[in-house]
DNA sequence: TCCCATTTGTGCGTATGTATC
DNA sequence: GGATACATACGCACAAATGGG
């Protein structure tokens, strides 16, 4: 499963397999990942490189991780739709650290930035938003 | 500077050190940040720790880490405008690996998907992107 | 060209704390 | 209380790439 002489580093490797697990649905939404200690075993590797992976799916959105309760497929919650008026744009950023407590963030999703033509900027959480033109 | 007695754990400590200095201008963008050996010594504490508060600015898109050279406050690209029409919608969401390799992403910048009301979406660079409402 | 110091990447082990079950 | 599981933090080692002399 994982080759330790392969050019791609052990932990990534990981990453794939469970990415891949997710977004092929193998892993659905809300089912727990297998803990630290099972990944070690199962793929011969040090607890780090477990670790190592699930930051990185964490850091992608893919999970999210329920200390102590395991590691979780990222279930989508439901979307809101924000309208945009002439003059206004939109972006996108990770959040700092109060803008995640703010918006009660997961690691991994953005913010949404609308900035009005006002010159006034509106913050949205990416995971919950979908922003149109207006009608 | 970092208190290990407090309940703010001690690589968050330091990335908020570091968060301040470039947020307030203090490391400008494109200056290096101090190599992981010397914030080790400079705040006492482990490599792992600094590891893991670098990481964290890295993945809200603060830094970028270029191997072996060094850590450098990210720079702000030029940033190009993206028009919406009516029936098109946006959204944002961290990168998959292969996306990151096509838009030649950073860590900690986000994709922007527009879905066009003809059931096409695009990606672009958060970084890079801009979008407002059609005329 | 070659050597060397620097710096980050990766991986191992270990230990302690804390929250959940 | 005990087992489990994740968070944090320490140590060490080696690899790979860069840059200077």
């Amino acid at each position: 499963m994982i080759d330790p002489n392969s050019d791609r580093a052990a932990f990534q490797q990981l990453a794939d397999i469970l990415r891949d697990a997710i977004t092929s649905g193998a892993l659905a939404p809300g089912a727990p990942v297998s803990s630290e200690e099972r990944l070690r075993q199962e793929y011969m590797v040090s607890r780090t490189t477990v670790r190592e992976a699930i930051k990185k799916l964490k850091s992608e959105g893919l999970v999210v991780v329920e200390a102590p309760r395991g590691t979780f497929v990222r279930r989508q919650p439901p979307v809101e739709t924000v309208t945009l008026r002439k003059g206004d744009n939109v972006t996108a950023r990770m959040p700092n650290p109060s803008e995640r407590r703010e918006h009660d963030l997961p690691e991994g999703i953005p913010l949404l930035v609308v900035n009005r033509a006002s010159g006034e900027a509106e913050t949205y959480a990416a995971d919950r938003t979908r922003v149109t033109p207006g009608p």
